[in-house]
DNA sequence: TTATTAAACAATAAATATTATCATTCGTCA
DNA sequence: TGACGAATGATAATATTTATTGTTTAATAA
């Protein structure tokens, strides 16, 4: 049996307004369309871009709002970043394929040779037409430091 | 047999010096101080962090010049990005874990679910005292669309 | 309900990160 | 060496994110 995509919808605002209560957020109608815009969006949109779909149906909301909430949302679990790395650009002068250790709270960059992972393997195609340049894996966390200090997880 | 730190170093500054030549750039003072720093460094540094250094030995130089600088060792490759899909916070309504496959031009993301994976596997340990949170697998390239345009291929 | 209180809101300023502009200087190559 | 295009430094402009503040709203309990 599968969930049409209204049924699926209806889910996920039914969990929200539950994790909503067990986080202690108060429930608002602004945080209701946030989040279910980028449920509906399905793409990986950025702040600016749900800002701007969110305005269509609240145009008196403010960015600072729709910050402030994607941030809370990523607190609780209610949404993830697709790259917890973003925030400024980091270069390195390793250009032989490798992969990354990240800590999330601290953003230290742990470097693991290619030679220390069992080769990935796909069990699908790529998407057609795709030109693969590389791949690299990413293994978030926290680093004892991090770890050890109570401050704010992610 | 080893190289030492100071015979690796003189040889990517011999390589820069060559990659310099044949990519058609200039090869002034700075964009080899910038370089020799960026190696040396070992960390994944931010343009901030590089330019501090950098200032230690060209204490003239400007911020732009490094961002300049760091934008065109990028394209030539004799730098890489850590994580190509920087520049925004993007957020994602899937928590389930997942991978991405990831367009390097235009930075459309397609997820990629865990089944269509074989599970990743190490062959070392992680740092001693890290806390896994979770894994992603990143594919990048060019999407069939940006394959198609000859833009300006990172 | 309605009053109370803490949280969330909109507006705005500030901070951070990045790119663009332009006059001057510097490498490159004849 | 001298001409020319590229690179630099200074600075302004833009983009992204966070902080501040006074006002409004939701949650809780009487």
């Amino acid at each position: 049996m599968e969930f049409s995509a209204v049924d699926s919808e209806k889910f996920a605002v039914q969990e929200f307004r539950e994790r909503c209560r067990n986080a202690g957020l108060a429930l608002t109608h602004q945080r209701e369309i946030i989040f279910r815009t980028v449920y509906e969006m399905r793409s990986h949109p950025t702040p600016e871009a749900i800002y701007e779909r969110v305005r269509e149906q609240l145009p008196s909301i403010s960015l600072g709002t729709v910050y402030k909430n994607l941030k809370t949302f990523l607190d609780t679990g209610l949404l993830r970043e697709v790259s917890p790395m973003h925030g400024s650009l980091r270069v390195d002068a390793i250009t032989e394929d490798h992969h990354h250790v990240v800590c999330t709270q601290c953003r230290m960059v742990v470097d693991l040779g290619e030679e220390e992972l069992e080769p990935v393997r796909l069990r699908v195609q790529l998407p057609d037409g795709f030109v693969l340049k590389r791949c690299v894996v990413e293994f978030y966390g926290l680093c004892p430091r991090c770890a050890a200090k109570p401050d704010k997880p992610r």
